[in-house]
DNA sequence: AGCACGCCGACT
DNA sequence: GTCGGCGTGCTC
């Protein structure tokens, strides 16, 4: 009987987003299942690609065959292959990038074709080809100039045979391995020396006949890798290779001991609410509005051990994991060998390893940043999403999924709750809530009874108009100064999105701007060069300025870096930690900063969006925004809400122990109401508020909201599409439907393509998503020889 | 996305 | 005549 694979080939572009059959041969089909990963003939190439189904005919009057089965089990179920489905159904992507954005990046290879000289023939081959060789037997077909003569020269060898082809799997997932020993079980005769001797016994009794890794040996033991080797020489140890993991959370090693805490009535009240949802079959989501130092963490915790002893498997979400080790380390210590972590700071073979150990179900909990959500688990018992308002948990490239919708969607079909927890919910998901969409769970009072710190808002123009042109007003500078000198800690937060550090003409007003782009360049003083964040167009930094050749120049914005020299000027005495992205690219420099400052190494700690959230020391009494307006300002209307919970996040930091908490907000709108309602605490006011300007204004949760760019090379072309499309829009969605633009995009250029958007606005349109589809695939098919022309943006984040 | 095929202008 | 430019369309 025949056998044959559909299979979707990693090839993402309209015309091949659908199965494509292939013949299973007799060996492959015996071990072939769904989700397999497959090498195939394509064309002229050789492809990976996803089995996703397994038929006994085809209507195809010729297949090739299926080359080479790249896994022994398969690396997707069949829920993720139809969330895969469902996916490039919502997002408006291609199959091939929802599954490839479900597996580890190591298990994304791709197929490379290589040439190798045949070296008897060496001799005999064009000059061109021997000197394209050199010295190399063999090399990579993409590294072959476009030159016409010697592609063809290439071709009639290969025909020759004076040339051979393959194709090599690209970033094949590599188990790591080391040397082991084991004791073979015919040794007779005593090794030589006492030495050996002495080795010999330690090993056999600690290990018998099991294999151990020769490093083990070494560090456990104290042996040493010379009398070893002889050992292995001499034929009284065998040394084979085998398989281990990665073990690259080192800092937060965690034996599963800790003990649970003592809730207090709130956290019960709530956890008995969430723990008959977890014995009910049947998928919901509830969101936890608890304020910060709530105790949202534990109440996590105990739900997921009630999932453990039912048997099922919990996933943890966080926003950005490097980001909340504090948090990482708490499910280590309480959960032990059982957790995987799915950490960003991981190389692409350490995720594999944790990813492994969840395939191949070794452990029970997943706690990972957005791509967690598609551990594959099959008897999932709960998603919890912390930080649930965070805008990483929505991915900004193909495909634009949330990691929310995607929890939910596995919660249906695993028939399990999804639990979101915030301090400060999303609009959207509080919005649900008070619907009754969402269950609303509270905590509305602090573990250890402490009240909310005290916040005090400091109004900058004041400190403007008395003199004070420093960063830091003079009410900061005290307290600061006060808790240097008492020896408490403080943690000073700079907003720098949308703020970075430009360069701009004092004389003139010129700013270096991206001759690609149309936006300012970025100011790096490592190498004193001026980038583009978008393209990665450099310049030198200029001395005279272009435009009007003054000296005037100079650097605006305020760096995290210039604030650490101001404030180490004006508090000599203080001794500060800066975290920012210079300070924290090295690996492990993050948890070392963190670590340092626990230690209290330091009274002040300075830092961008990565200290806002999460960290937990007691000694922090006082926490500073240095600019609040930073974020308030820009063109987006989500500017307010973030805003609101950038503050109360940070004000979150101060006072989580039995010392009491300080908040000074430094802004130069002090009056405006995300900023008012931070000070006060009040979430719900703010909520009301903002939910107000969002029905007025049109936005979510109001209305849902799609983002469609177009980018070509002339800005006319752009503008025509768009100018199309908001037309096709407006013939084919109901009235109630908003189509605005086609405008110019904020970023109205970049890599030297103009670009221009359309934003739909909509409530009820139970067609939009076969729309979309039309609308992408129609300007795929008629304007795709102009490269990637329209990308389409659900429910976006970012208008960029 | 690649890669070949096929149809045009330029050149040994 | 042939080479090589790029537009078009297919890949099980």
């Amino acid at each position: 009987m025949n056998v044959y694979a559909k299979i979707i080939v990693d090839v993402p572009s309209g015309g091949t987003d659908h199965p494509f059959d292939y013949h299973l041969p007799d060996a492959l089909a015996q071990t072939a299942s769904i989700g397999m990963r497959a090498l195939v003939p394509f064309g002229q190439r050789k492809l990976t690609g996803f089995i996703v189904d397994i038929v006994s005919e085809t209507n195809l009057e010729k297949v090739k065959s299926v080359a080479e089965l790249l896994d022994i089990t398969p690396v997707l179920n069949e829920e993720l292959l139809a969330l895969g489905a469902w996916m490039s159904k919502e997002t408006i992507c291609f199959q091939i990038t929802a599954f490839q954005a479900m597996i580890p990046a190591a298990m994304r290879a791709k197929a490379v074709k290589k040439i190798a000289v045949v070296e008897s023939e060496r001799s005999d081959l064009p000059m061109n080809i021997q000197a394209f060789f050199g010295q190399a037997g063999e090399r990579s077909w993409a590294d072959v100039p476009g030159d016409a003569r010697l592609l063809r020269d290439i071709r009639s060898a290969v025909e020759q045979r004076q040339i051979t082809e393959r194709y090599e799997l690209k970033d094949r997932a590599k188990h790591r391995t080391a040397k082991a020993v084991t004791v073979p079980s015919d040794v007779e005769e005593k090794p030589a020396t006492k030495k050996q001797h002495e080795t010999f016994a330690l090993i056999s009794d600690h290990y018998g006949k099991t294999e151990v890794a020769i490093q083990t040996l070494i560090h456990q033991l104290s042996l040493s890798r010379a009398v070893i080797n002889t050992l292995v020489k001499n034929g009284f140890l065998q040394e084979k290779e085998i398989v281990i993991d990665r073990n690259p959370y080192t800092s937060a090693e965690g034996d599963g001991s800790e003990e649970k805490a003592t809730l207090t009535v709130g956290q019960s009240r709530v956890l008995a609410q969430l723990e008959e949802t977890i014995d009910q079959p049947q998928g919901s989501t509830m969101l936890l509005h608890g304020v910060t130092g709530s105790g949202k963490t534990e109440i996590y915790l105990q739900a997921i051990d009630r999932v453990l002893k039912q048997g099922k498997e919990a996933i943890v979400l966080v926003p950005e994991i490097s980001l909340t080790p504090q948090m990482v380390e708490r499910f280590k210590r309480r959960f032990g060998a059982n957790v995987a972590v799915l950490h960003s700071a991981l190389s692409v073979g350490e995720r594999f390893d944790e990813w492994k150990k969840i395939q191949e179900q070794r452990v029970q909990v997943a706690v990972g940043a957005r791509s967690a959500v598609f551990a594959p688990f099959t008897n999932l018992g709960l998603v919890v999403i912390d930080e649930e308002h965070e805008s990483t948990y929505k991915q900004e490239e193909h495909p634009r999924y949330h990691a929310r919708e995607i929890a939910i969607w596995r919660s249906e079909r695993h028939c399990c709750p999804v639990l979101l927890g915030s301090a400060t919910p999303s609009m959207e998901s509080y919005a649900r809530a008070a619907k009754g969409v969402y269950h609303l769970l509270s905590l509305p009072d602090r573990i250890n009874q402490q009240p909310l710190p005290a916040i005090e808002t400091v109004d900058m123009r004041a400190e403007m108009r008395e003199g004070n042109r420093s960063v830091f007003s003079t009410t900061l500078l005290d307290k600061l100064r006060d808790r240097t000198e008492k020896g408490e800690q403080a943690v000073l937060f700079l907003n720098r999105r949308g703020f970075s550090t430009f360069v701009m003409c004092r004389n003139c007003g010129y700013v270096g701007m991206c001759p690609h782009c149309e936006i300012s360049l970025t100011f790096h003083r490592r190498d004193s060069q001026l980038k583009c964040h978008y393209c990665g167009h450099e310049e030198r930094v200029y001395e005279r300025c272009p435009s009007c050749e003054s000296t005037h120049i100079r650097f605006f914005g305020t760096g995290t870096q210039r604030v650490e020299e101001e404030l180490q000027q004006l508090l000599p005495e203080a001794r500060i930690i800066r975290m920012d992205n210079d300070t924290t690219k090295r690996k492990g420099a993050h948890e070392r900063l963190l670590k340092q400052f626990g230690n209290g190494d330091a009274e002040i700690l300075l830092g961008t969006q990565m200290i806002a959230k999460g960290l937990d020391f007691p000694n922090i009494t006082l926490a500073g925004v240095l600019a609040a307006d930073t974020l308030l300002h820009l063109p987006d209307f989500r500017a307010q809400e973030r805003t609101f919970q950038l503050l109360t996040q940070v004000s979150g930091r101060a006072g989580r122990a039995e010392k009491a908490g300080e908040v000074i907000i430094q802004s130069y709108t002090p009056e405006h109401y995300a900023i008012q309602h931070a000070q006060t605490h009040d979430y719900l006011s703010f909520f009301k508020k903002e939910l107000g300007q969002r029905k007025q204004a049109g936005y979510p949760p109001y209305y849902f909201l799609t983002l469609i760019t177009f980018a070509h090379a002339t800005y006319a072309t752009a503008m025509k599409a768009g100018t199309h499309a908001a037309k096709l829009l407006r013939a084919r969605l109901g009235d109630d439907a908003v189509i605005l633009g086609p405008t110019p995009s904020p970023i109205a250029r970049i890599k030297d393509r103009y670009r221009c958007q359309c934003m739909i606005k909509y409530r009820d349109e139970p067609e939009i998503t076969d729309v979309l589809h039309e609308l992408f695939s129609y300007y795929q098919k008629e304007l795709q020889q102009d490269q990637r022309f329209i990308t389409i943006d659900r429910d976006p984040n970012m208008f960029m």
